[in-house]
DNA sequence: AATGAATGAGGGTTCATTCAT
DNA sequence: TATGAATGAACCCTCATTCAT
């Protein structure tokens, strides 16, 4: 792995459970073990590299979710549930003791209201899953129009949203995995 | 008001539109307009200080929302709604031409998972939201039982919260105008 | 002395003898016996403060060199000599065995063509500076018209600033000396 | 244009119009379209190129203004008046909408009282040039001796010097030409 | 002859906090 | 109650320089 690359890797990291503006730099060296002008060879300011590492991930998750679950060939139902264990999955597997939420939620709560770009790409990695959702709903529920396949699709993302933030106050899954199967019983 | 009061409120307001790290005890001190000193007269810590805006706060939602709305004499039905036209009503009615999502929710999100004086407040102020709405739904779906009640609460303040993310998110209240008639529709 | 004052000086000191952009606001705090965060207690930025110290600088100019000679009610050629006499001793009296050159000049050299408020505040005294040699001139040569005044007394401070800049490259005296006994001869 | 040459052209630009010390290494990369190495392998260190880009262009002026202007073999008054235009057109045909004052001036007051190496350039350079304008003197003045022929060609340096400095204050070639006037006039 | 990667010191600045009055 | 002065750690960032290739 390049330093960029191991740079960007633990700023993710550290952004995911600290948040991107308590996060320092100085962190960011140490965790990463890079000397004090690199962050600067590669990322022109502090903002740049939160919005690089945020780019990251949700490129990855571009790829994870969207692309290799939601728009896959399985059958539709198949596809709505692996999502949602997707999204189980993503806290169980956490290492750390404590939960963390969402990564793209709690930096649209950080951020959105304060800095455009970082809004931006949030919303259009948010556009884009809700797009994806909404393709699903399609064949799901074919007496359904576009905008309230819209709708719905917004509000199963909400719904995961709000689980997840509830999930870090209680720290205790319960909540996330009774607002998944809930879910699949009103979705599938 | 008193001084300390008139801190409380200006902290109160930077918190909801900054978050509580961000926010400087110099911002407060300004937009108070206090010396230096005072804050430390009344408060013996930035933490202090945030922690005594949360529970005003909190008190303050306790009332309005909890007393005034949820436990009052009213048809159950029309309680729930109320709850939910508050909710719609609280980001309506914000002076300010951005929408900040939810002062509660943007601190767990901030501070739950760092902070567990921060995490006591939140949490034992949800639960007292969602023992009200147990209260609620045990009066509309009297076939359910204590646990599926308790649950059903916790969703819908699940609901409530990501519909404020994706608020907060879109700077557009149809998200979360759409999460309301589904709740009523779903529960009422 | 108050902790201000002693940082202007201070700074007024190092500025002169480095400039102001090579001055770091470590000498000065080092220099002035003051903590890191002083500096920003009575003054919001290193270019706030090197705005007061050259206002110190100047103001302390138009007192001691354009009040208390060149305005006084002694004889002109009284007056032109001791103003000459004053730039010499100046230079002269330094404890230091470097000449560093004129503090203004030094400045204008440094900063005039970059900042807007450096140079305003160094143009204007220049101005008060020439007014008041012109003022001299006036008396001295009555059948000058005031547009010859004008351009005599920028002269007259031009070959002084010049002379400074040599004394400042050769680290000697003589020609500042020279200088002034040839103005003598001119314009008296 | 050779890569070194290209890069001492560039120094000598940021240089002239921001000094030495305030002009960065990167941002003579930058200018000159060359990477970090490149700087490091023609000279050792920022100072060395700062020294060598002084010598180039004192060398130049050797050329253009000693050689070309003062010793040729025109008639005295003419070389003389030719220096003063040279002087005053080196202003003029500034491509900049800013005057930047004297390039060796500059230098000089940037760093005569800091930096021997620099102060014995730019000193030697202004004694040739000295020399050159005594030569002048001698044939103009037959009845100086050399000591004031020597001091003569000083006090029109001073003269010069003063003027750049306060066109660099005003921004304003008035100043220059009435000294180039008065020069003139006192000398031929 | 040329490149990009890495270093660490130091730059200006903001911060929460404490102390004396 | 209230003030302003003082502290030092830590912030983001830029710099000249070096090293490996």
């Amino acid at each position: 792995m390049s330093t960029k690359e191991r740079i960007i890797e633990k700023t993710l990291e550290l952004m995911y459970q600290q948040g991107y503006l308590p996060t320092s730099l100085g962190q960011i060296m140490e965790a990463s073990g890079v000397g004090k002008g690199q962050l600067y060879y590669y990322f022109k300011s502090k903002k740049d590299l939160g919005l690089q590492a945020t780019e990251t991930l949700l490129a990855r998750w571009d790829q994870e979710l969207i692309e290799e679950i939601l728009r896959t060939t399985k059958p539709v139902q198949e596809r709505f549930a692996e999502m949602l264990e997707w999204v189980y999955n993503f806290q169980d597997q956490q290492d750390s003791a404590t939960f963390y939420g969402c990564p793209v939620g709690n930096l649209i709560v950080e951020l959105a209201a304060q800095d455009g770009d970082f809004r931006r790409l949030l919303a259009d990695f948010m556009n884009r899953w809700t797009a994806a959702i909404a393709e699903l709903l399609e064949l799901l529920h074919e007496d359904w129009d576009q905008e309230k396949i819209h709708r719905q699709a917004q509000q199963i993302l909400a719904r995961i949203q709000g689980s997840l933030v509830l999930l870090k106050l209680n720290q205790d899954l319960q909540v996330l995995q009774e607002a998944i199967e809930d879910l699949k019983q009103n979705y599938l």
